[in-house]
DNA sequence: GCCAACGTTGGC
DNA sequence: GCCAACGTTGGC
């Protein structure tokens, strides 16, 4: 089993959004990367966890986990002009663009903000977040990077 | 709003 | 295949 971290603009789509779904269950459409359409094809898998991550925010962070719910498959916005990530160069019969679906799994105790997350740097080195220019919206995260930070969850707040 | 860093595009 | 220009991301 992997472990991911996938950001969102909570302006745009929110941890507590995806806890008020049908079933706590979002797909998670309109990526337009291909190195995230590479992870979502190839290395991703039905069961994986993620952490939820706040971007673009008064406080950017971790603020959840998440499971994910399903391998990747055609994102369907891609094929739609009324769509924000429709994409013309796209055929129904080649897709470009996969999504994979999400389901809520928790919020944290509280959320693990990223200068807490910078601060424990040198315990999380390799983690994508921490790299300079790090702009992926979806990241794997090492086992033991996963595990470090859900036990910053259980630590005061500092 | 600024700006650094990165991805994509397109001319050559 | 190179690289400049442009668009986007995302922290501050």
């Amino acid at each position: 089993m992997a472990y991911w971290l996938m950001k969102s603009e909570p302006d745009c789509f929110s941890i507590d959004d995806l806890a008020k779904r049908p079933k706590q269950t979002a797909p998670w459409d309109g990526v337009r990367n291909y190195q995230v359409r590479n992870m979502f094809r190839d290395n991703m898998k039905e069961g994986d966890l993620a952490f939820f991550y706040h971007s673009s925010c008064p406080e950017p962070g971790i603020y959840g986990v998440m499971e994910i719910a399903s391998n990747g498959y055609p994102d369907p916005t891609q094929f739609d002009p009324k769509q924000d990530h429709y994409d013309a160069g796209s055929k129904p019969e080649e897709p470009r663009w996969l999504l994979v679906d999400v389901k809520f799994q928790r919020k944290l105790k509280r959320p693990v903000l990223l200068p807490e997350i910078r601060t424990h740097e040198a315990k999380l080195v390799g983690l994508r977040i921490l790299e300079k220019g790090s702009r992926l919206s979806v990241t794997p995260v090492k086992k033991e990077h996963w595990d470090y930070i859900l036990k910053l969850e259980n630590a005061k707040a500092p």
